[in-house]
DNA sequence: CACGATGCGGAGAGATTTTCTCCGCTTCGC
DNA sequence: GCGAAGCGGAGAAAATCTCTCCGCATCGTG
């Protein structure tokens, strides 16, 4: 692939991710042409249809995720502090968006299957660490975090996302919430949720579809 | 009024609040009409035109949440509790909601200064009381009291929102937040933001327009 | 209970937005 | 420098959205 064509590649993957996460997995291609700064066809030269770059964006953003997760690991010795710097490379990953895309319009085939398991394991290896040195209070779930994760990095509405410009108000806001998550004094309602349960949830878009896995 | 006509009056409300929440400010009033489940001549009688639906649902929405801020403050001797009761009420109040709507396409008139002053107050008055018992870390703003409200109670994208179709998850997570909130031993990065702030963000959608303010 | 007035929903015209393709020019890599 | 691959813009066709007209239903009152 010439280097122009990965260029607009990773151009219009950026856009996607950003336009996707203001405006829903529906927002027209237009509007990620626009932001990209390419021309129309060459979104569609690349991506056949929106499933196609739908696909693309998910794939790439949880295996970047992964990384982040692995990478937290090594490099932390505190499993508290490791999850801590995974849920912040996750929000500057903007993991919403694989979330938000992944859950409407794309069938669930291997390749994403795949990704994706490799992503459930590697944040729950990093909670669970984190829990067992007592960093973490018990009664929260991976489904918990990622929840937690997914609203607190989606870009504010309308004009507040000035306010966070650089993206360091979403940081502050992450420490806040994990301070809530590390061991505290307050009691928390209902139960811990876990991973598979936001998976599952994210199979059924509106009610209707079953999580439709090819193959 | 007659009474059907007030009804429909409340549920073109309680529709726009969620189609905005979910689909931004800019969604189809074609799609508010349809999940109010009334035909369009009513909300288009009703409301000649996006402008006048965004500012009724802006007041209403303001008048109930500086009701609940009250009611907390009466109802609650801690502080702390008063705090967190007002802020579930917040949620239930789909409190994103007015924010993500007063920030584009609305001039802020004197009613709506007025209105949004006493929340501004409300909120302030149950914040202050809480730090100056104690129970709240002194270095947490207004403003990131009211953003992670904004946050945490937009509904999830997507399947995701089946997770909470009961809102409880809305209140776990804000109990959450909460206990980071409280003062806690980690340090977190960042300023406390001011309401102030916030509201000076909301006047500015994009980047030019400055706050829009009649009269 | 009946009548006048008010309100309602559906069909649909017109305007706007969105999708997607063709084609001449540019840029890349050898 | 040359061939091939890639790019952007203009624009047609389709889909969506806005908003109105009108016949029927519902409300409140006498």
């Amino acid at each position: 692939m010439r280097s122009d064509a990965e260029r607009s590649r990773r151009r219009i993957l950026d856009a996607a991710c950003e336009v996707f996460l203001e405006r829903g997995p529906d927002a027209p291609l237009d509007a990620v042409v626009r932001r990209a700064g390419v021309g129309p066809a060459t979104l569609y030269r690349r991506f056949p249809d929106r499933e196609a770059l739908v696909r693309a964006l998910v794939v790439d953003l949880l295996t970047r995720l992964t990384g982040a997760a692995e990478e937290a690991r090594r490099t932390e010795e505190d499993p508290y502090l490791a999850l801590r710097r995974f849920v912040h490379a996750a929000a500057d990953l903007r993991m919403g968006a694989a979330i938000v895309v992944l859950l409407e319009h794309l069938v669930v085939d291997g390749e994403l299957v795949a990704v994706r398991r490799g992503a459930v394991t590697a944040v729950e290896r990093l909670l669970r660490a984190a829990q067992e040195a007592g960093r973490l209070r018990p009664d929260v779930g991976t489904g918990d975090l990622v929840l937690l994760c997914v609203r607190l990095s989606r870009p504010l509405p309308g004009g507040l996302a000035a306010l966070d410009a650089d993206g360091s108000l979403v940081h502050r806001h992450l420490d806040l919430a994990l301070a809530g998550l590390a061991a505290a004094p307050d009691g928390v309602s209902g139960r811990a949720l876990g991973f598979d349960e936001v998976i599952a949830a994210a199979g059924r878009p509106g009610e209707p579809a079953p999580e439709r896995v090819a193959e």
